[in-house]
DNA sequence: GTCTATAAGTAGATAGAC
DNA sequence: GTCTATCTACTTATAGAC
């Protein structure tokens, strides 16, 4: 039976690539060997060579996966009809704080950062793939707000600037201080969230 | 002649530390091994190791140098009575896109990530020593501003979300993609500073 | 698909001569 | 302070039995 063959195939390596993610999150690329990820699953080295010819390309796995549903919940409320845009932004904003801070694909920009030079295309992949569609969707929202005279004009590049800025950098953070004990007093997400939002909500209500 | 001893032998320090520092920055901690620094240095694995006793001494040399002078310029700035506190912030704003995006200190958040789980005291370190006083130097120019009433009081922590948010981002955007070759197309650093400046600006002499 | 065994190379770190 | 030579442990990756 190929059918079934395939699909515990496919549900192993999907397991696989979830246990090898938290790792590379955990010590980096070069940190993580593919002994220590064939331990963590349970397997030897072997096997997990059977699955993926090669570390990068186990690594490309662990980047490329998740881009797809990461962007869903942004698509879905992009379509939404029943929003003014300044609410769908609002909404946006909180749907990408989710997506960036808690999720593994947008905790990645360190780990792409720390390949960047060696696998030029995994960096290429991740913009073209993940970045530029959220930036997309991100930009038709505000579209829909400046066309309809609701929001104020303004340079695109510089908006998302502001908006993905600090939550890219409060999921870097987090990172960066995994260890402290006090990391949600340091670094509290529903409070950061709210004031960014309400700071992007008065900017693009127009100002001037 | 201790004195000159002292001496070639810190001037040697401070070079390798250097050397180490761009190596770390392209290849990760992992990703740098201590031949390669050797190399690089045009010494042998022995000589390095006489000079830095372990591996994490180099990285904790490396990430320790350069907080002093990354901070002597935000303090200079503080300490001036010719300006008014908006034009300070302004000051202080360019003055961070320049110690975070373009030197090495700044640079140094993606590795302080990746090898937090095993050096905890590395990013302890980096709290401490430099975003701690970064942020109270900020806060000083913001408190004058708020004092004599021509900033409006808002959440300090937001504040320093907004402004460093987007200069780390940015800084780190650079490095994921420092392959591409229209990096400065995609990431116009003077166009992003100055957009962000105004917004702060705006947002500071009060909206509401 | 998973295993044992192993190749071929590199890692961090050290001993001791000069 | 720098060198040659070396140690042990670990790295990616493969060959071939089951």
């Amino acid at each position: 039976m190929p059918g079934t063959k395939e699909s515990t195939s496919t549900a192993r390596r999907i397991e696989i690539v979830e246990i090898a993610t938290s790792l590379f999150l955990e010590n980096g690329f070069a940190g993580t060997s593919m002994s220590a990820v064939a331990n963590a699953c349970g397997v030897t080295k072997a096997s997990l060579y059977h699955h993926f010819p090669g570390k990068d390309d186990l690594f490309a796995a662990c980047i490329t996966r998740g881009y797809a549903s990461a962007l869903d919940d942004l698509e879905a409320l992009v379509e939404t009809s029943e929003l003014k845009p300044i609410e769908k932004l609002e909404r946006a904003i909180s749907t990408l704080y989710d997506s960036i801070v808690a999720s593994p694909v947008g905790r990645m920009s360190p780990l792409i950062a720390e390949v960047s030079r060696t696998f030029p295309s995994v960096a290429q992949a991740f913009h073209q793939d993940y970045l530029i569609p959220q930036q997309a969707l991100l930009g038709r929202i505000l579209d829909e707000g400046t066309d309809t005279g609701q929001l104020r004009h303004l340079d695109r590049e510089v908006f998302f600037h502001i908006v993905f800025g600090p939550i890219v950098t409060l999921s870097l953070s987090r990172e960066m201080f995994a260890t402290f004990d006090d990391l949600d007093e340091h670094f509290p997400v529903e409070r950061l969230k709210e004031g960014h939002s309400e700071l992007i909500a008065t900017w693009l209500r127009g100002v001037e």
